[in-house]
DNA sequence: TCAGCTCCTGAAACTTTTTCATTATGCTAT
DNA sequence: ATAGCATAATGAAAAAGTTTCAGGAGCTGA
């Protein structure tokens, strides 16, 4: 038997209107009263038929919180979330944070839509949005980051074996001369991915012979590569932390007159469309987006995975994509 | 006085019942009496109560209709698109359609979220989606895109106009042989580009020295420009009607050994953050983004602008972005 | 032909929203 | 102080809308 207003009513001792005003906004009501009824109609477990018919619009919809779609990488996972949710008869709602801002800023932009569930990418999950987000019951997903200081659910890439299968190739090949081009130094993708390779080099006993930052950027990364390549003693096989940087590379020595792979060894990661254009060949490790997102979803669709529950990270391994740039 | 459902009911000559079902997804209710009921409901005013909460709740939201986000022209507009909406306290929904696929494989599921506004941009609005927006009173808007079979309100750039730039561009260097990669010929992008192309070229006297078709694809376009570049007596300039499709003309130009624009020229449209890479540098159309989803949002902002009306096609104009592949 | 089935329907029961008359409350001008 | 007035809150009842139920129409297969 389905809860309705009538027990409500009855549970406080007011008219049946009252409850119907205490849950339209606007209505001439006591908030002490309105209080009252809200809390004795969620005991009962009563829903006013707006707040219904409201919940199955967004039920089905899963909001996205993306940074600057300009790495390739991005929409590769909006296209993928997209389809996979449509396939289960949902909804994408997708917000794109400003340049170098974190979720703070449009926090209550998002939560005024009282989502059932947010997958975070590219972006730092405040405590603060962690904390209003286990108030209001919403699920939260990071993906493709990973943050220790605050407890949620994270689905990943293992970015630390991917950055031990580069170095592992490179060594392979007798590459003795390796440079690394980072990305943004204080995400996890950028630690995870150098400490991996750095870790293979020391196990051989080799340490970086260059190194620069490339900010997650094509033209910052061309730019720090043509000036590695430009020391005497240049390195011979560089690792990238992304493949847009990895492209700025290949493009760089291209400029000097270097042949990739023969003068110039470069490896990426992600393996975005474009690494495996046939001017590039970049050699990768691919992440396997498809099923980050299917992981994603299903600690979504979790029902033992309570939103305010601390979370567990899953860590999926990503492939290493030999092309012709090693 | 509101309109209600008995006078509905009245109107068409049913029982109240019948009018509720008929707004009910998924009630027993013969289709015909359906839609009978729909219309008049409609031409009464009345909108059902469901209806009613569900437009509150997605007053807010745009929903865009993406194709695959594969072209990095398209991120650009969800990135832009979202960025502009929540400006306005507002949110965007997401749809990605599976390659080569109409919009009639997922209308459904679209108009189950009740959308107040749709925006369709790489996929072609079918009359039957367009009918169905019509009778929901959903305002389409269609980007970068111009169907004239349907009358519904566009917003797109002046493709025509910027064929005849880039073709202007060509004749003024004096370049004499021409080539010209096209996108998809069904489309209003491909066919208007070509049109104002060759019309520029026309009044020249001259025409295409070479042709072919790219797909829109960067592997397509690459593979069409080394047999176009193999053939004796070959272009010394290329118009394709996009950019990734350009960056594929200029490394099949380069993988022959050919020099940009010395011995080739290229000349692309959209300009994608990867035409000002210092690789490519490459000469293309900038579509006006910015202002093309300013004009789509005002469009459905517009009060004046019905959901049901026949609608008018705002045409922006394209930048000439002189770079070095020309 | 007819039982069995599905699908559709209006009446009626039920739920919720809205209207309306009433009361309570507080403020102002005398 | 207190009459006069405006405002807000309330329940009863009317109105509006949804769901249930019993039956009827049409189809199918024995």
């Amino acid at each position: 038997m389905k809860p309705t207003a009538k027990q409500v009513a009855h549970a406080v001792g007011v008219s049946i209107a009252a409850v119907s005003r205490a849950f339209t906004p606007g209505a001439p009501i006591d908030q002490e009263k309105r209080k009252m009824i809200l809390a004795a109609a969620e005991e009962i477990g009563y829903i006013s038929p707006a707040r219904r018919t409201a919940n199955v619009v967004s039920a089905g919809t899963v909001t996205l919180v993306a940074g600057s779609l300009h790495n390739p990488f991005y929409p590769l996972v909006v296209d993928t979330l997209a389809r996979q949710l449509q396939e289960s008869d949902r909804r994408l709602l997708v917000y794109a944070l400003p340049a170098d801002s974190n979720v703070d800023t449009i926090t209550e932009q998002i939560l005024a839509a009282r989502p059932s569930a947010i997958i975070i990418t590219s972006a730092y999950l405040t405590s603060n949005m962690a904390r209003a987000c286990r108030q209001h019951q919403i699920k939260v997903v990071l993906l493709n980051r990973i943050q220790r200081d605050i407890r949620v659910n994270a689905v990943s890439c293992d970015n630390y074996q991917g950055g031990r299968d580069a170095g592992r190739l490179l060594l392979d090949r007798g590459y003795q001369r390796i440079g690394l081009i980072g990305g943004i130094s204080n995400t996890s993708t950028h630690t995870e991915r150098v400490r991996g390779f750095r870790d293979v080099l020391a196990e051989a006993g080799k340490t970086f012979h260059a190194q620069a930052s490339g900010d997650y950027n094509y033209e910052v990364a061309k730019t720090a590569a043509v000036k590695m390549l430009s020391s005497a003693n240049s390195p011979n096989a560089i690792f990238c932390c992304n493949d847009i940087m990895a492209l700025g590379a290949i493009d760089a020595a291209r400029e000097k007159g270097l042949r990739i792979p023969n003068d110039l060894a470069v490896i990426g990661f992600d393996d975005i469309p474009m690494a495996s254009w046939s001017s590039y060949c970049l050699t990768t490790i691919r992440q396997p987006v498809e099923r980050m997102v299917q992981e994603a979803l299903s600690l979504i669709d979790d029902p033992t995975v309570k939103a305010g529950d601390d979370g567990s990270t899953r860590m999926l391994s990503g492939n290493l994509i030999v092309r012709h740039s090693v």
